[in-house]
DNA sequence: GAAATTTTGTTACAAACTTTTAATATTTAA
DNA sequence: TTAAATATTAAAAGTTTGTAACAAAATTTC
């Protein structure tokens, strides 16, 4: 019964999602694969097969109800849950993010901010205060967080990944120029920003 | 001749790039295919085949000169060059960007900030001023900008770009939850922070 | 300087992904 | 009530991408 989920699929899925949020604020509750493929840039075939992976949410002759179908994805992507999320590095770059995403249309909620930097710690982001990071682990220990955006420089991921990693932490959303390695116990995402400057970059040369 | 280059590839070639600049920082001046490949995570056979789709930069029984590899690399993504680049939205995301990513690195320089918020408008980031949108025209035709980094509210994001297209921008950095659409004319590379969280989300629920 | 080893470049193979095609069910209109 | 149109599902074919194996070339060792 088993079948795995190829990593293209699951690539898309967070579009279809935002295209899907998309249709019920304009009011459409039905839609085709067909028409929804066209929204895309997609086939029809391959967003039926995208869907169907998952065991198939529509309905022949009909469609597929968007509002369904958008809280089926919302499961598959495991954002109904609110898992608690914590930050290190209370840089340019983590406040951006703290302040910017809506953790908790994403599966997430900010619990707390970490840094090392004295004049960092005591100011607020959103509604949170930053924390010295020594007391990492007492508030892994006490809060239970699953997950750790680390924004921080390049220099010190290795050993704060190792730090998080002991204290509990499970998942990793990475925004250093350092690759933090998947393992068998731990998952990541990595966001290389400067690496979409330099894919931009190729295109342009490409075509301009 | 024209062979064309997979999507697959390009989309490898940025970390390559940065991998062979920790190399050289380690001061490792030759590499061999299986080396590379092992600190990558991917097979040996995969880097040469990769590299040969730009005609092969290695030499047999030797392997590769690290540092011309890497200049090579950082050729075909176009990075040796130095286009000019704007920043549309002095928000968080924006200055974030602004001021963490080394943009003379990636093959841009940043020439210009622009707000429509009277209050961002006159202050400083980095070493450019924020000016106002409105005169964003104008400064195109004198400098003759190439990129636009967008880092708006997302309801802005259509006109914004309309306006920068007429005004003969040719490729986009897009931060904002809204899709920009590749094009005949244009380049595109979207960058959607709140996906990254929902595939982390997805990976979560499949290992913890 | 010759033999052995290393390592690339290339070709052939396998797996994964996408598209096409055919079949089946539902809706809508006559 | 019937028939046509719509749209999903399933299966097959085609394409792309990744892996493995081998021969040619260069380096290193003896």
């Amino acid at each position: 019964m088993e079948k795995k989920v190829s990593e293209s699929v699951i690539n898309r899925l967070p579009r279809y999602y935002r295209y899907l949020d998309e249709l019920i604020k304009e009011g459409v509750d039905r839609i085709s694969s067909k028409t929804l493929s066209e929204k895309m840039g997609l086939t029809a075939s391959q967003v039926r097969q995208d869907f169907n992976c998952f065991g198939g949410f529509g309905q022949q002759g009909y469609g597929y109800k968007v509002e369904s179908l958008k809280e089926s994805i919302g499961k598959i992507l495991g954002i109904d849950r609110q898992r608690s999320a914590i930050l290190i590095g209370a840089g340019n770059i983590g406040r951006a993010f703290a302040l910017n995403i809506t953790f908790e249309k994403r599966g997430f909620h900010l619990t707390g901010i970490f840094d090392n930097d004295p004049e960092k710690i005591g100011q607020t982001v959103g509604d949170i205060v930053v924390s010295d990071f020594e007391e990492v682990e007492k508030f892994i220990e006490e809060n239970k967080p699953e997950m750790a955006i680390v924004a921080i420089p390049k220099a010190g991921v290795n050993q704060v990944v190792f730090r998080l990693k002991n204290a509990g932490i499970k998942a990793f959303l990475n925004f250093t120029h350092a690759e933090v390695e998947d393992a068998e116990d731990i998952v990541v995402e990595n966001i290389h920003l400067g690496d979409s400057l330099m894919r931009l970059s190729y295109k342009m040369g490409e075509k301009i």
